[in-house]
DNA sequence: TCAATTTGACCAAA
DNA sequence: TTTGGTCAAATTGA
């Protein structure tokens, strides 16, 4: 149901403007496994839940759904329970940069808090999350983005 | 063949 | 009871 302050319950938006990855969410650094789908009432779209690869049902309680919106097939709306304690995948490609789960900014729109009820922060992020410089969020053209972003998202 | 994904059903919470 | 969430089994792809 609704989780509001449960937790550990991150909304991020996406926006799914790539060919290719459109009904594929873009990869954090964990592995996922889709474990359900299940039409929401309300929404036209079916939303995924997705969980750990590797700790299967063992421990870790990492969990993500995705969504789209009703509106906007090309926005993604990702959230993410629980905290993660698997950060090893088998084969990584990532080794370095991943000390963090996300680059969940400090920048937390509260605007989405009052369209939605189950919505703590939402920090939406594009591909390049992995940058050999550092995942500063707040980047210009992250934020360029974001405007983009909240500009297609008003309207409810 | 193996593993991940799929769909449906079941269960729990509101 | 309704909606959402999870589990389980079956299927598909690599």
């Amino acid at each position: 149901m609704y989780r509001k302050k449960d937790g550990a319950v991150e909304t991020v938006l996406v926006v799914a403007a790539r060919m290719g990855n459109m009904g594929t969410p873009p990869d954090d650094n964990y592995v996922w496994r889709k474990y359900g789908q299940k039409e929401i009432l309300g929404s036209r779209y079916p939303r995924s839940y997705y969980r750990c690869n590797h700790q299967k049902v063992y421990k870790c309680p990492a969990k993500k759904q995705v969504q789209r919106l009703d509106e906007d097939p090309y926005m993604l709306r990702v959230t993410y329970r629980s905290s993660h304690t698997c950060q090893f995948s088998t084969t990584s490609s990532f080794s370095s940069t991943a000390t963090t789960p996300v680059n969940y900014g400090p920048n937390v729109h509260n605007m989405a808090d009052l369209m939605f009820e189950n919505t703590d922060s939402v920090v939406p992020f594009c591909e390049p999350y992995f940058n050999n410089d550092s995942l500063v969020p707040g980047a210009a053209s992250y934020e360029d983005s974001w405007n983009s972003t909240w500009q297609s998202y008003d309207m409810s």
